[in-house]
DNA sequence: ACTCTTCGTCGAAGCGTTTCGACATTCTAG
DNA sequence: CTAGAATGTCGAAACGCTTCGACGAAGAGT
């Protein structure tokens, strides 16, 4: 592998004009920078990324704690991944990916001085990795809004709007008696931001409304969906009106309910919180509240380098949910 | 941060001494190990990434390419994705994230070094990428099986032998009139390995066995599901036997066929080839051959690491499939 | 005509490791 | 008792880059 000095050599000036050449820190005349550039490309050089680490103390590589359980909507979670790295890829950064399991795997890479940022998914309430997150010298960005999100970079869409937009619109359809679907047990017990966040919209904005609920909570699977639906209709008989918060439960809630001889949106209305495209790929078009995952991704890398480049303070972003109306819900009359 | 000469001067060694107490690459007495070891602790002491690289050329990272496209089997590729990260880890590694329309991706890490070897996802039969991987000074490992995969690593389920076996259970069961539903169009046109040899398998086999065969691509939504469902219900009424190669569609072809009044396995048996854990979350637990995804990723990683260490030749490992009778299939009478 | 900038380039000093050769010591074998 | 081999440690030279200060040359202002 050619080195900077091999390309100074061919090109005829010292190893500095070729950093300033490759970085532009520093003024170049256009003739040693043509001479330059044509030397690195006939070398096909290119910098030792431990070596620029080294000297620069930055490593052009974002850190992403993703959560690769397969409980969880994993095409979410694709979408936010993938709406990282392409964003970091703008920003001339790659992404290292971490698990969530890998307890120490923060402060090995953050230490290790692998990465010049992190990104953190599936956030809890009160989170414990939080704590070692205020302790490392590169700054954070989570995606999810902790308890307290005091000095932290947060990003996320505003789930609480979301189910408060969601409850609005069959309301305002007429609907009274309406039931939320929610994510799998496991995640709400353990206060995962979105969920918590989706049932308090939910929850305050029926109150308001004088409407009448119940939430349910919904495992990831075939089986797990007909169990919800038929909790509610069993709590909940004369249901008019549902909300899904569950990607991968969607196809079989709107199975299990024409079952149980309920119509969509003949019977009830229904308003899913997912993607577009899972929105839209249903056997019916969903009714639905967009969780922008990619969009998501792409402004958490945003805030992350900008932290990294000036000191910008930490801040918290909630995106505005969008409804788009589509053919699972209808004026109840 | 602490360097690696301040913990020499707390232990009051040489730096090199310390090296050698991380390394172990040469004999330390076990009263220095301590002493060191000690101030390690103490200093909370985490050598530095980018000098390591540069000083031993090992990074201690593998690069993986994988298929964050939403259009193909997330759940399975997640999967991969995860065994790939786990199994790193126990070789002290972590893992970079390249997508697949990176183009430049593998020469970017590659010669940079930035990674130690790479692990690439969804192999075409001829995939232009591998061009590009043996001009590279890193061991590559195939995740799937091109055309010609000589001086290559490669690792993956033997798909030929899946199509087989799956065919083979459904002969066995007196199924004569068998259609495969497969992966997408866009997955069959590229060429894609897995689904290639999946229909050479279940082609070759039936033909061997004299039976009457269809197959169909199916994109991977609930309406890909059901237009391929009526397709092969309108070229050949009377099929008996499914084999099913689509995670996705998976439970809307199940509703389908009901729908078009044909009970599983009443009127038609059916083979799944995916994950274990997608076969049984089914509404009926499905007759399977089993894509070990995890296993997979975790030999892959294994293979890579035994090329960086030695210099191991490169070879082909396909995994032997295996079925698990459920409750999808029946014997036709 | 003379100072003061600005521009373009260079040399050298790091950055934090690993690793090689050297050098005492201590052990082993004859 | 001694040559030779382990054993344990050190010092110094890389590894390939960035960045700082310096400096000559050219342009601007008076």
């Amino acid at each position: 592998m050619a080195t900077i000095d091999d390309v100074a050599r061919a090109a005829g000036v010292s190893t500095s004009t070729v950093s300033y050449v490759l970085s532009g820190k520093r003024p170049i005349s256009a003739a040693t920078r043509l001479r330059v550039e044509r030397s690195i490309r006939d070398l096909a050089y290119r910098p030792h990324a431990g070596a620029r680490a080294l000297a620069s103390s930055r490593t052009n590589v974002i850190g992403l704690m993703a959560p690769l359980r397969v409980d969880v909507n994993v095409s979410v979670i694709m979408q936010f991944v993938t709406g990282v790295v392409t964003a970091a890829r703008t920003f001339d950064h790659d992404v290292l990916l971490l698990t969530q399991d890998d307890a120490t795997g923060l402060e090995r890479v953050a230490d290790g001085s692998m990465v010049d940022a992190l990104i953190m998914m599936d956030i809890e309430a009160d989170d414990p990795r939080i704590r070692v997150l205020v302790g490392l010298r590169q700054p954070a960005v989570l995606i999810g809004l902790p308890r307290d999100s005091a000095g932290l970079s947060c990003v996320d869409l505003d789930f609480d709007a979301a189910g408060r937009t969601a409850v609005r619109h069959l309301a305002r359809l007429g609907h009274r008696r309406i039931a939320l679907i929610g994510s799998p047990r496991a995640v709400i017990e353990r206060h995962t931001s979105y969920a918590d966040r989706m049932l308090r919209g939910f929850t305050t904005e029926s109150t308001e409304l004088g409407l009448d609920t119940i939430a349910v909570s919904c495992e990831s699977s075939h089986t797990g969906a007909i169990a919800a639906v038929d909790q509610v209709l069993e709590r909940m008989p004369d249901v008019t009106g549902l909300v899904v918060h569950n990607e991968v439960a969607l196809p079989a809630v709107i199975a299990t309910l024409r079952e149980r001889g309920r119509g969509v949106p003949r019977d009830i209305s229904m308003v899913a919180v997912c993607p577009e495209d899972v929105a839209v790929g249903q056997p019916l078009p969903l009714s639905s509240v967009d969780i922008p995952a990619h969009a998501i991704g792409r402004v958490a890398v945003e805030m992350a380098m900008a932290r990294v480049e000036g000191d910008q303070p930490a801040e918290a972003r909630l995106l505005i949910p969008v409804l788009t109306e589509r053919e699972s819900t209808a004026r109840l009359d």
